[in-house]
RNA sequence: GGUGGGGUUCCCGAGUGGCCAAAGGGAUCAGACUGUAAAUCUGACGCGCGAGCUUCGGUGGUUCGAAUCCACCCCCCACCA
């Protein structure tokens, strides 16, 4: 940020989704050094790409030489978040929460520098303050600062009271005053002042920040961030094979890649100013140039490879690039038999045949049970289309009780290796 | 505890004795057109290559035949207490 404020690159970038006074807060981020959280709750075993505004707004706090708290909600992800969530949702037992938040704790260790002087990043849980609470206590020093009414009236649980067939329970009507507390003691211990969030997050952080200055007489400052959406109104970050994680366990670089590679074009420009750390003019500019030239867009490689290097490093960036190449420049008769063996390293989804009675399986089970598609129907109606290939021939439904045929040795690459394409998108490696 | 309304295939939502694997919409998948885009058009969409098999909260029952009728049970919601 050399000619800008923090606060107007990220109103540049569209990142600013509501903020508490924000000519205090501009101020306030000009005096000096300020401490602000961000809290993620352990709902599953990674984060998923939804949490990766937030993380890089953290970052970008901390290059702006603010100093980031990461906390993990050991305590709130025992509870469950109600905003703007339209059913209750089921409570995780606490050792299954208590193995996510070890595990979050590492992948937000990932965004942010914790060796780096003052300004070094901390990761916090919340269970740490809220787990040896009396009820009394809270009932008496915290939930007496809230009025009901008031909890009732936000916008965030509004569809939980409003709808017909829908409910709140008390536990989770009582998430809002418990990540308020998490707001007040790290106001009290860290000197934090600032809380960042999703939108979603807004009534949540507005809690926090009057409970800060009942109990502690401060003023704390409250931010958030936009929620993602897409152009077409489909949800961001879901896929046809489900959610896109963080986690190279849960979803492969190489996945990751080619998500980020199939943004439509009317998405790129502003996922580029949410997602990565290019300059608002070099992200005018790319828009400009796409525009002046005929057909394919740069903006998708672009944004895929900053935000694949961002979570999975050069090397998972790397290994990404070279499975793309592999499979969509359609020469894979340049790879050697090395290549193959690393395909299947860096993630390219691979199965062995070793076992399968290729005389009796169609291909349609083959095929579905390797994941290419959810059932065998579909696979039928890909080999009807002719939208099957394996090695560079299409197959069809003459051949779907030939397996052996279709995968004996003789026809493999290298006599072993077997590359199935389904569609345009879908590729697996098998193996003999 | 009382009264009323509900639980249908991934989601929403029709369906009140056979014509129902179950309308319609959404989502998703494949094809054409393209740029591994969007839009549009076509097809698929419980499972099975197929013959066929298994579903409509659960368990029993009535019936030649039930998602639809009966009994009991479970769960959800609203209002009242």
């Amino acid at each position: 940020m050399t000619d800008k404020t923090l606060l107007q690159d990220l109103s540049a970038r569209g990142l600013i989704a509501q903020m508490t006074s924000e000519e205090e807060l501009e101020q306030h981020l000009a005096e000096g050094s300020v401490t602000l959280y961000c809290g993620f709750d352990p709902t599953a075993d990674s984060l998923h790409i939804g949490s990766l505004v937030p993380l890089l707004a953290l970052k970008r706090f901390q290059q702006a030489g603010h100093k980031p708290l990461a906390l993990v909600g050991g305590a709130t992800g025992l509870i469950g978040d109600p905003s703007f969530k339209a059913q209750e949702r089921k409570l995780n037992d606490d050792s299954t929460v208590a193995g996510w938040v070890e595990k979050l704790k590492g992948q937000v260790s990932q965004f942010i520098d914790f060796d780096c002087g003052a300004n070094s990043a901390e990761v916090v849980n919340n269970l740490d303050w809220t787990r040896g609470m009396d009820i009394l206590t809270f009932l008496r020093d915290v939930g007496k600062h809230f009025s009901v009414n008031q909890m009732i009236a936000k916008e965030s649980v509004k569809q939980r009271i409003d709808r017909e067939g829908e409910g709140i329970s008390f536990t989770e009507f009582t998430y809002m005053i418990l990540q308020s507390y998490d707001y007040q003691q790290l106001n009290a211990s860290h000197g934090c002042t600032l809380q960042i969030g999703g939108s979603d997050q807004w009534g949540n952080i507005t809690g926090g920040t009057e409970l800060t200055r009942r109990m502690n007489g401060n003023k704390a400052f409250g931010l958030t961030l936009p929620l993602i959406t897409k152009s077409d109104g489909t949800k961001f970050g879901k896929t046809e094979s489900g959610t896109i994680w963080l986690s190279p366990a849960k979803t492969s670089p190489y996945a990751f890649y080619q998500f980020w590679l199939q943004t439509n074009d009317a998405d790129v420009y502003n996922f580029l100013r949410y997602f990565t750390f290019l300059s608002i003019e070099a992200i005018d500019a790319l828009e400009k140039a796409d525009a002046e030239r005929e057909g394919r867009p740069e903006a998708q490689s672009v944004l895929a490879r900053e935000v694949t290097r961002l979570v999975h490093g050069e090397e998972g960036l790397v290994a990404a690039m070279r499975i793309t190449d592999a499979l969509f420049s359609g020469n894979l008769s340049d790879l050697s038999e090395a290549d193959f063996e690393q395909l299947q390293l860096d993630g390219l989804p691979s199965s062995s045949l070793a076992g399968i009675d290729l005389v009796e399986t169609p291909l349609t089970t083959l095929l579905s049970d390797a994941g290419l598609a959810a059932s065998g129907k579909q696979i039928k109606d890909a080999l009807q289309r002719n939208a099957v290939i394996v090695n560079g021939a299409e197959k069809g439904m003459d051949d779907n009780m030939k397996a052996a045929e279709v995968f004996a040795a003789a026809n493999g690459t290298y006599g072993r290796f077997f590359l199935v394409k389904l569609g345009k998108k879908k590729h697996h490696l098998f193996v003999i």
